[in-house]
DNA sequence: GACAATTGTTGTCGTCAACAACAATCTTTC
DNA sequence: GAAAGATTGTTGTTGACGACAACAATTGTC
């Protein structure tokens, strides 16, 4: 990881109103965003959209979204986390969980198992079918990954995943 | 902008499995990512979150939301737009256009003019209230922004707005 | 043993992307 | 210049998702 990354296009023209007002630039897309260059949010919003497209699409043949995929990978790596313990990791609600539990359980690829324990928890686990599965959605994942490459370059991407591993 | 930044934690333990299976390790946040760590999504997903939760807090005084400021961004930089052009540029449907103009409307942000030009459109224009409203909004805009500085630092949030640049 | 906290669950609400359909209005094409 | 096709704004539906609130069962604490 040198340095020397992140340079794009030279910046799209600063432009500031248009002058005449029922101009005929609706059409192209030569329409200035003003303030919002300049704002990380947007720019990081519109990449969010972007990746994850790509993401669902890329999965699509298996029909697993990004949400499934962090539940999935989260227990095949920590086998036996609570359902609280999973949301937590995660950023997910615990309300939100019960769905994606769900949902993922009916398709065979989770289940829940009564912690003894603790009787109010459940004890996650992948079924064997879906440690198989992951391990194709894996797959699937890195070529997603590496659409991002092809994206942003190379470089640019262990950046953002360095400058931004303090959220993971 | 220099270069060397994008440095953070020396990274949390790889950390693969945990041994035994019911172990005692859902109360702390230590459980491995396994294969999220390493996917731009997840990292742009949760960094994406964090940041609109802060925009939202941030602008929280005057109730506007990160798209909201974007149309009206958008507006104030070039009146006259139709809808269409808009939705277009900021990558909204224009279904979804019409209840944020519908909202900013009512809050006597905004006004659709008929255009004459093309009887099925409608020219956008910010009105005198608000325009000043947009220009608070941008100061408490540029707070949030701050707060992005603070998280992250100066120049890991231009090399993001350098990365990303190519989608805006 | 009483009381507070936790876990999974159910439900509601609001935001947002993705579609589909429609009427009014251009634009194209013959 | 009329018919066919495309565009604009609008309405509606669907589903994923985050944020809350409430609840029963269970555990922890004092």
């Amino acid at each position: 990881m040198t340095a020397s990354a992140a340079r794009t296009e030279p910046r799209p023209s600063p432009r500031k109103r248009a002058g005449n007002g029922a101009a005929r630039r609706t059409d192209a897309d030569e329409i200035g965003l003003d303030a919002l260059v300049g704002h990380a949010g947007y720019a990081v919003r519109r990449f969010q959209i972007w990746i994850f497209q790509d993401f669902i699409k890329t999965l699509g043949e298996v029909d697993i979204r990004p949400t499934q995929y962090s539940v999935l990978t989260v227990i095949g790596a920590n086998p036996g986390l609570s359902q609280m313990a999973v949301a937590k990791r995660l950023g997910i609600e615990r309300a939100r969980l019960v769905h994606l539990l769900d949902s993922l359980e009916q398709r065979k690829l989770v289940k829940r198992i009564k912690s003894k324990a603790d009787r109010r928890s459940h004890a996650l686990h992948l079924t064997a079918p879906g440690e198989t599965a992951l391990a194709k959605f894996k797959r699937l994942a890195a070529e997603h990954e590496r659409h991002v490459v092809e994206k942003i370059g190379k470089e640019n991407r262990e950046l953002l995943l360095q400058i931004l591993a303090g959220f993971t």
